[in-house]
DNA sequence: CCTTTAAGTAAACCATCGTTTACTTGTGCT
DNA sequence: AGCACAAGTAAACGATGGTTTACTTAAAGG
């Protein structure tokens, strides 16, 4: 399991082989398909087992955009990056499909709760937009080229963007 | 290469293979390796034939925010969205680093160049950052749910989050 | 001690992938 | 007419994909 959240969130759905999986865990191909059914139950049980929505509720609200640009650009340690895995399995239909469905029902809908605003599974929504877009532009600035954080006017910028879906009216 | 364009839009680079491809053009699948040498260099064909910066720079600059939803928006018509080719292609080591160079050299340089502010590639990255997740939001709002057009609320929010691109002094 | 059951493996299966090879067709030039 | 050349096709190639099958191992239960 954690093999396959490690090689998903690096590589992607499509681009990783079960056998690449099953060898990083040091066991048979076969016995995915014996536990998780197929490759895309795997895919399922290991994203679900990473989607934490109060990763992005646990600060005050004031502090949402300053709080979740931290959140989304500190590696995890030892915990695997659920963004990866999300944005790199866009390009596969059906792990598509499994993605959306946790991302609405594990982070959306808690999150729109949590807003207590109108317009709140839009807002839900205008923060995906943003994480993604986020983590597409991370694979193009791995680094950043500035000493493995953001520039400081980008991360100004991100933040306000963030904080915006929640003190716009809209 | 019209039809290689429509595959790589809607499927993604990964997910399209090159006999799909040759059958909606009505051709041998060995055509491919024949005129453009291999499947990534019809992907660096096909993606590069549709990046135009002046899609983005054709409008006054205090309406950036509202012309670039309305640009990314619109459904092409004819021509191909590139908007799409380019995030299905994350998941492709390959294509990703083709469609990053000639993001690179055929949108983000020119674009910061007409931004002629401090930090303009900073800004230009930002764009991307915005587009991307505009696209990703979009695959799971096809239609928006409302007629087939942005909800009034997160357009606006969107817009402002285009233009304060430009009008940030950071 | 024998049986059952779970865990794991090796190998094959079948499909699909991008690409290459050898061959056929048609057109224009001399 | 004869030749050259570009365009296209069918078929095979080698690799890789996820999955299934048959078999081996090992520990627990009575």
């Amino acid at each position: 399991m954690r093999a396959a959240q490690e090689a998903f969130s690096s590589k992607g759905y499509s681009a990783t082989g079960v056998r690449e999986i099953t060898a990083a865990a040091g066991v048979n191909a076969s016995l995915v398909s014996r536990y998780f059914g197929s490759k895309e139950k795997l895919f399922e049980a290991a994203l679900s087992q990473l989607l934490d929505v109060r990763l992005l509720t646990q600060h005050p609200r004031e502090d949402f955009g300053v709080s979740l640009v931290q959140t989304f650009s500190a590696d995890y340690g030892e915990r695997v990056n659920p963004l990866p895995m999300m944005v790199l399995a866009t390009a596969d239909a059906g792990a598509r499909a499994i993605a959306d469905r946790l991302l609405r029902k594990l982070v959306m809908a808690p999150l729109a709760q949590w807003f207590d605003l109108p317009n709140a599974e839009e807002r839900a929504a205008r923060l995906v937009l943003l994480a993604s877009g986020f983590f597409v532009y991370r694979l193009s600035y791995p680094l950043d080229s500035w000493k493995g954080d953001l520039a400081p006017a980008s991360r100004k910028w991100l933040e306000n963007c963030f904080q915006s879906i929640i003190d716009d009216e809209n």
